[in-house]
DNA sequence: AATAGTTTTGCAAATGTTTTCATAAATTGG
DNA sequence: CCAATTTATGAAAACATTTGCAAAACTATT
């Protein structure tokens, strides 16, 4: 019996090759230019390959400068319906394409994101993608020097100097703001969440404030109020809110701030929408199964993912160094928590 | 002046060895055995470092057969509140300990999720977590065959032949049962999703069903429903389950199927929990925010994905080969809809 | 000041691929 | 049937690290 490498190792590429009896380069290039090698030759090395289960190794491959089939994704967190959604469709995109992602959340905590980055191209990604246009310094710094093809996603803003997919949230903002005077409202309370680090929110606030400006329409402090991202934090800062006040609308920073606001109202006995009408932001799944159904400014986040994923991977491809702005467009889904307020 | 590499080429360790005119070993372990190298040194390296902007190549390292400090995570998909949870504490576990995520999803499509694993190998993970017990043949081959740490969240079987750290569904699903006999329920209605390809499901299904058994209570076959995984195909499942014949509980094979059910309660004016108790298995975040809050079976996401992380970490670590199983206890949350049969 | 012991460093080989270049074999055209 | 192409393969260098081994530089001990 011939010498065997000892037991339990990994199969080589050189390995096969023997077992093929060809050399490593042509198992390589059957790999990676099929159309080089004869059809005879890559039948033989696919039956070596399959008799001692070899399985190819990116590590060697990403360090012969090749591409590493890998995208950093750096998220605030996972564990949030709307973002759950984008990293879903970011990533089938990328993955038809042959990538797998890489992962890592940071808890809004800017500094950790860029320790994240700095992990990321350790692991040589091919391109990385993050959330929103804030970000710190040393971030947009290290993404420059080290001229990694990189991606922001959910937010849209014609300045960025990083490229952007996502949607105009000013925008959307605007139009939750329209939206309810165009109903006739008048008295609009206000439920954000926290606009430190977080442009999403200070975008939708502004936007929401300078519409209101535009109609003339003042928004005391003591009608706004800021809720943490949870269900239950936005149903008591809502009630609190509705108590001392009553407004006969609440404009809602995000979709689940104002899932809240109805449960608020449920609590204190107004009936929505003939009480209090409740417009949120962002158009997460579960907002048109809700009793009842939730008015939002719908936020493609399902697009914005599969967009992200696809310009990343065409300036992989190409990395022609010019940054791409693409403006995913938000709409307002009317449904059963706003009404005239005649009625 | 001294001649340069050309500009826009990442550096490299001989080029930091350069630097700090020290040799490239020296540099290499100066990151790895720190303790080995004289502070002094260390300090003209750490500097060189800075002033390069340089940044170690995982990959380089990996390919010398060392840890690729990746763990890949295999999922069916993001995008659920459950999973969501389950990823991030099992993310932020394992970040601690250096280690990145590289993560896909497969669609409950086992077949992906085998080629989602053999992705994972090529990239040489240092370990590898699955969600559930149900997986391809091949899946557990290749496991075998090459012998990667692996780990199966989110289900406890006592006698799984890979390691599992999760809940005992089965028992879930009697406990659920169970605090509905308790209440005096014996005409029960069960809404759950499909079972196949879906452990957690057939698990829960078996356990409830075999507490009714043992309490003498039947199930007629049209007081079972089959829902998919979405609150509006799970209240339209309870709506026509509840108009054709009237049950005076629910049991839901999931947390967003029990929310269906009580918005399919309030569709019909059926009070919850008077008219009608409604449990859920799950205890997924939003479940007490609701109104009225859900009584459910809690299955805790957050430490079993924690829990998941630390052994696969210490797997990694001394890989002895024996498999692990951790089971996290499921407690049964009372809260407002379920209510004694004679109220 | 010489010896032994310890700490710190460098050399060179090794890791698993890809790729360039060269060569051999097969095919085509005259 | 020979030259000119074309196609298919192999040899060897390159990629960016880590590590075993040995040498060099210190310390401590006499």
């Amino acid at each position: 019996m011939v010498s065997h490498k000892r037991q339990g190792v990994r199969a080589d590429i050189v390995d096969v090759a023997k077992a093929a009896r060809v050399s490593p380069s042509t198992v390589s290039r059957s790999f990676n230019h099929p159309d080089l090698v004869n059809p005879a030759t890559r039948k033989k090395i696919d039956a070596a390959i399959k008799k001692l289960g070899y399985i190819r190794n990116r590590a060697a491959q990403a360090m012969h400068g090749k591409r590493s089939a890998t995208i950093g994704l750096i998220v605030p967190t996972v564990n949030n319906a709307i973002f759950a959604e984008v990293i879903q469709s970011f990533s089938d995109q990328v993955d038809v394409a042959g990538f797998t992602i890489l992962m890592t959340s940071h808890g809004y905590d800017l500094d950790r994101e860029y320790r994240m980055l700095r992990k990321m191209l350790e692991h040589r990604v091919d391109g990385v993608a993050l959330i929103g246009l804030d970000h710190a310094p040393e971030t947009h710094a290290l993404i420059a020097e080290q001229g990694v093809p990189a991606m922001t996603i959910w937010n849209y803003d014609s300045h960025s100097n990083l490229s952007c997919v996502g949607a105009d949230n000013y925008l959307a903002g605007r139009l939750a703001a329209q939206h309810l005077i165009d109903l006739g409202h008048r008295n609009i309370g206000m439920v954000f969440p926290t606009t430190h680090n977080n442009d999403r929110a200070r975008g939708r606030l502004s936007g929401a404030l300078s519409a209101m400006n535009d109609a003339g329409i003042d928004v005391p402090d003591d009608w706004r109020s800021e809720a943490r991202y949870s269900l239950a934090q936005a149903k008591r800062a809502c009630i609190e809110l509705l108590t001392e006040n009553r407004p006969t609308a609440l404009l809602c920073g995000n979709d689940v701030i104002a899932q809240g606001a109805v449960y608020a109202a449920q609590n204190l006995e107004l009936d929505v929408p003939s009480d209090l009408s409740i417009i949120g932001i962002g158009g997460f799944k579960g907002a048109d199964e809700m009793e009842p159904a939730l008015t939002t400014i719908r936020i493609p986040a399902d697009v914005i993912g599969k967009r992200a994923g696809a310009h990343l991977i065409e300036m992989i491809g190409n990395p022609s160094g010019d940054v791409v702005r693409d403006e995913c467009e938000v709409t307002v889904i009317e449904r059963a928590t706003t009404a005239p307020i005649s009625a």
